[in-house]
RNA sequence: GCCCAGAUAGCUCAGUCGGUAGAGCAGAGGACUGAAAAUCCUCGUGUCGCUGGUUCGAUUCCGGCUCUGGGCA
């Protein structure tokens, strides 16, 4: 099997100043699984690692698709995948690193995410259905021909509602049947995954402060940049925390108070979704910072482990 | 100094025609398989400022006190 090394957690947990020393020791090139950076032009607002941070580490998936074009997980599994090909071809290891758990998961366990041709006007035909008729007439359209997804996802989840039709409609089949059979898969690489983590009080006051700092860095200019050379705010890419809320506020709705307060508040309930979500992944190895001395026990901690899964020779 | 309005959950406030109280936000937990930094679900007991009085019973009515706004001097 071949390796992989996976360093993900919360934003704000300190991911990307332990991806470089690490991927340097082990001989690692990076891909990043991260839904927002992956777009140019976005740098203060996604804390995009730096050239001059990276130190000569080849890095994949970091600016590569311009903020107009959409981004999904079937789309960043295709792009890691020919990463990954490089990266062996190489005779290095991949390490990714990021905080999109969704893309991490897909990649990992190969999930197959059926071709699908992109056409996108039976979804906006539902879209169009919510508006007139309701979301209980979606549901209950899911429950004729999927009554297990229908169980399983509440009405008011709308997208998630759609996205269930949508792909009975094009598969012929029920997309509850299809998550079944990919969640019992195994992976195919031999893997690591680490999960960094920090007290919740200390984590939700890191955040605090890379607010205030992105802030200070710019972030106002930033998205106004994007907003006047026409990028607009139903786009992928402007859903990003700190874009949004920018977007409101340079429209007039907000103050610039309430914008940092509320993307500070955004950001917080956002590494809880990830922590929700990094804790329930099977086969996960959790690094509380609080538990350690110092960053370097943690780099030996780490090391330690990947000798034992045969992926560090040091 | 006087007059008026407040004082209720961490915050902003609602309410109880007298039978010990509830929303939003914050916070907590969870779901997630082609929008995932997205989307969605669940969770609310707190000396109702303090102190006397009326009452079977007061957070609710009355008096005093303290504090906070605003006004008049």
């Amino acid at each position: 099997m071949k390796p992989m090394i996976i360093l993900t957690g919360p934003t704000a947990a300190g991911k990307t100043e332990l991806s470089i020393g690490l991927a340097k020791e082990v001989n690692a090139e990076i891909i990043s699984a991260d839904s927002m950076q992956v777009y140019k032009k976005m740098d203060i607002g996604t804390a995009k690692i730096r050239l001059e941070e990276m130190q000569g580490v080849k890095h994949y998936l970091v600016d590569e698709l311009d903020p107009s074009e959409e981004f999904h997980v079937a789309r960043f599994q295709e792009m890691a995948k020919n990463a990954l090909k490089e990266i062996y071809a190489k005779g290095k290891i991949p390490l990714v690193v990021g905080g999109t758990g969704f893309y991490i998961q897909g990649l990992l366990y190969d999930i197959d995410f059926t071709k699908e041709d992109g056409d996108r006007s039976y979804r906006e035909f539902l879209g169009k259905k919510v508006k007139e008729e309701g979301k209980e007439v979606l549901h209950k359209m899911l429950c004729n021909v999927d009554p297990v997804s229908a169980e399983k996802i509440h009405p008011n989840n709308v997208k998630r509602v759609i996205r269930a039709l949508e792909f009975y409609q094009v598969n012929g089949f029920p997309i509850s049947k299809h998550n079944e059979e990919e969640a019992q898969k195994q992976s195919p690489y031999n893997f690591v995954y680490f999960v960094l983590n920090h007290k919740r009080d200390i984590l939700y006051d890191r955040i605090n402060r890379r607010v205030d700092l992105m802030v200070q860095e710019g972030l106002i200019d930033e998205v106004r940049k994007l907003k006047e050379e026409g990028y607009k705010k139903s786009m992928v890419s402007m859903q990003g925390i700190g874009y949004k809320q920018v977007f409101e506020y340079l429209e007039g709705n907000m103050s610039l108070e309430e914008t940092i307060d509320i993307i500070k508040r955004d950001t917080r309930h956002f590494a809880k979704r990830q922590l929700t979500w990094f804790g329930r992944e099977r086969e996960v190895t959790m690094i509380d910072k609080s538990k350690f001395q110092s960053e370097d026990e943690i780099f030996k901690y780490m090391l330690e482990i990947l000798k034992e899964k045969g992926i560090y020779h040091g």
